[in-house]
DNA sequence: GAAGTAATGTGTGTTTTTTACACGAAGTCA
DNA sequence: TGACTTCGTGTAAAAAACACACATTACTTC
């Protein structure tokens, strides 16, 4: 070890899986960014970049996300962190890495504003990644499941006011399985989180669809009790 | 490493949470040693240290922790990575935190090693520790909780030879809640990951109990189908 | 305005899982 | 041999999970 200072020191990096769903194709998507620089310049990369020294890992990763997508109070949480070795053929670069979830709203912003091109990808058929990002999107995916089946997040990717058939499309595919319409009904409206809403989805040539809402703060009270949210 | 840095890095640590279980007073434990330096002279800490540039993140958790407690060749999995500015009086410093799953054999070998003093704490009476230790220690207890309840790590925490009941109190001294013994045995017994010996366990002035060991080639098996061991 | 189309919304019976619960058996010690 | 302590076991009731089909509503077209 040859450095100057007492202790080794690290570059240290967030790198952030941003989940949208796209309702109409029921299709889950990540927010890719295309590399502007080398190493694995044009290829697809998760958005993220270094932590400066006067903020938290999490206000890094707002940040880039603000800065590289747009994107603004979403859902997000810290995942891993990866710290292989030579991950980054510069140098020893630690990544701490989070994920996201956005509702629909917050996509075209995102798409808008590509100061180095972002775009959304459908998880079932990415571009090969930069780095090691494709084991950190793996990461992130089968933690999206786990946290789905337990815990009511499915509302943070879609918009403020969704169908039941919605969320389950939505259900299905994170969960990679169809469910039952009537078992899935019931069982969600069950927690007493969703308030169904005046208005209806009409759309097409059909019947329309009731509405419904995410009641956060029923959610706050009923966690405090200890409840539990299984799908 | 050079000395001009494009970016600001970091000092970066690891920090071990180390549990144990003593089956005769059926109390989970801590591991923690008596730090030696400033700041936090004297006070307790959970084991940890500087990583080095040239070893990944789980091999320093894994040298520290050898190092410093003797421990070898236990269960050990990345927690979080907390990264509050001030977290360190001194600088920026970001510690990635383990927690780790020790079998009593190892725990005399870590008491009598005390380059800095090591000491098992029941985690029902912890002192004060230094640093943000103590929300590290609440975020290990919390996520062993969790994977108690969907994985069988239960068996890291017990000699290689152990009886239903000592499984029994383990569980009830994690989750903190009382269990029914009948129930309990049924369903550990219907995962088929436990083979009994021939021998038993005798001790005191009663009927001696059937001994068990974990099989991990089993475990191994049935994980690759996907199957679940819920408690 | 009648008929066709497409997605919505709803209930019940069956199976599986979870829970609650008590007592004889086996060994030690005096 | 009697007292003591922990071990090991089964069943019935309740709850949860699952499988499953059809009438309703709105729009479109003829």
């Amino acid at each position: 070890m040859k450095h100057t200072y007492e202790y080794p020191r690290a570059a240290l990096t967030v790198d952030c899986v941003v989940f949208g769903f796209d309702s109409t194709q029921a299709a889950l998507q990540v927010l890719l960014i295309r590399r502007g620089l080398a190493p694995f310049k044009d290829h697809w990369a998760l958005p993220g970049g270094f932590v400066r020294v006067e903020e938290t890992l999490d206000e890094a990763a707002r940040r880039e996300l603000e800065e590289e997508t747009n994107l603004s109070t979403v859902f997000l949480e810290q995942l891993y962190t990866f710290g292989t070795v030579d991950r980054d053929p510069r140098e020893r670069v630690v990544s701490v890495a989070y994920y996201a979830l956005t509702k629909p709203a917050d996509h075209t912003t995102a798409a808008s504003t590509d100061a180095a091109e972002a775009r959304w990808f459908p998880v079932s058929d990415l571009p090969p990644l930069a780095f090691d990002h494709a084991e950190i999107f793996a990461t992130a995916l089968a933690r999206l499941r786990g946290k789905l089946r337990y815990e009511p997040v499915g509302f943070e990717l879609l918009p403020p006011k969704f169908t039941l058939t919605q969320l389950q499309r939505l259900y299905e595919s994170v969960l990679g399985a169809p469910l039952d319409k009537r078992n899935f009904r019931k069982k969600v409206l069950s927690h007493d989180l969703l308030v169904p809403l005046k208005e209806t989805h009409r759309e097409g040539t059909h019947r329309p669809a009731q509405l419904f809402r995410f009641d956060p703060v029923r959610y706050e009270k009923l966690k405090k009790k200890g409840f539990l949210f299984e799908i």
